[in-house]
DNA sequence: TGATAATCAGACATAATAATCCCAATAATG
DNA sequence: CATTATTGGGATTATTATGTCTGATTATCA
């Protein structure tokens, strides 16, 4: 019985994100090496492969093959918000909202019994994933590192 | 790659959760059984037993054994609110403040790149749980039956 | 006191998620 | 053209979360 903070998103997301932010970052034309992206942020490299996969096949990155293949974002960062790359992984979110203590029925008219407080904690975090984008993520990050080293 | 919703809990808190307020809907003094309230719930009755009995353990839940025995909530519902049914449950929230995109370092001081976004939802989920107790959810639970019988 | 009906508790089973392995396909380089 | 280094993708394994089985313990009731 272990769950350790609210769950925003899988742990594939949380590995898709932080590649995504560290291409964003580097900011290279030459196709960077997902073993590389692997070894910065500790996350299984085969995993992450696969994870990169179906980032290629949503078009969020661009996988080169060869010998001097890697990967690159597909579009510019500023075009890419973190609730792509998580609907791209985790699936899109459910047509219906979902009740909170699940119970079946669950509306606005027919509202569970914590309905009327959990929709804006939803909808703030819905809003959250669709408003930070790639660009600042990784400038944040860059700040991030310098606060770290001084 | 599947992962619905966002996850304040587990599926095991969630059950518990939903028992109990069964127990504080009914209001019966004599012992309920499991066997009931998984039926009404539709939730494994064998699993809803074992959450039970960690829900005793944290005197949530009062068991009676023997022929006549079931559960009954250990206090009055208007004492118990929905943070300690899921600390009960998942165990309690860590202690250092997790970054919600995994990076290792994240604190006011050295900010994860969506830490200040985060981090005012966060409290309010925590405050929404610490601010829902059974009584309250109860009496909703029993207007939605209203509700979707009218 | 024996039959019945409930919780208690630990071992076991299944399903979902996370991670690994292996080899094919691709492409650059000497 | 052989070698090397990359992604692509299916099969497999490992781990964790969820769910089940079985028997012991407790207590009531005929």
């Amino acid at each position: 019985m272990v769950m350790s903070e609210y769950m925003l998103y899988s742990k594939s997301s949380e590995y898709a994100i932080q590649a995504m932010v560290y291409l964003a970052e580097v900011k290279s034309k030459k196709p960077v090496l997902t073993k590389n992206i692997a070894k910065e942020y500790n996350i299984p490299y085969q995993f992450l492969a696969k994870i990169v996969q179906t980032l290629v096949k949503h078009r969020l990155v661009k996988a080169t093959r060869g010998r001097t293949g890697g990967i690159n974002l597909y579009q510019d960062a500023s075009n890419i918000y973190l609730n792509q790359i998580v609907d791209a992984i985790d699936g899109p979110p459910p047509i219906k909202e979902q009740c909170a203590i699940g119970l079946d029925l669950c509306s606005d008219d027919v509202p569970c019994p914590i309905h009327h407080t959990w929709k804006p904690i939803r909808k703030a975090i819905r809003e959250m994933l669709a408003s930070e984008n790639l660009q600042e993520l990784a400038h944040r990050v860059i700040e991030k590192r310098r606060l770290m080293n001084s």
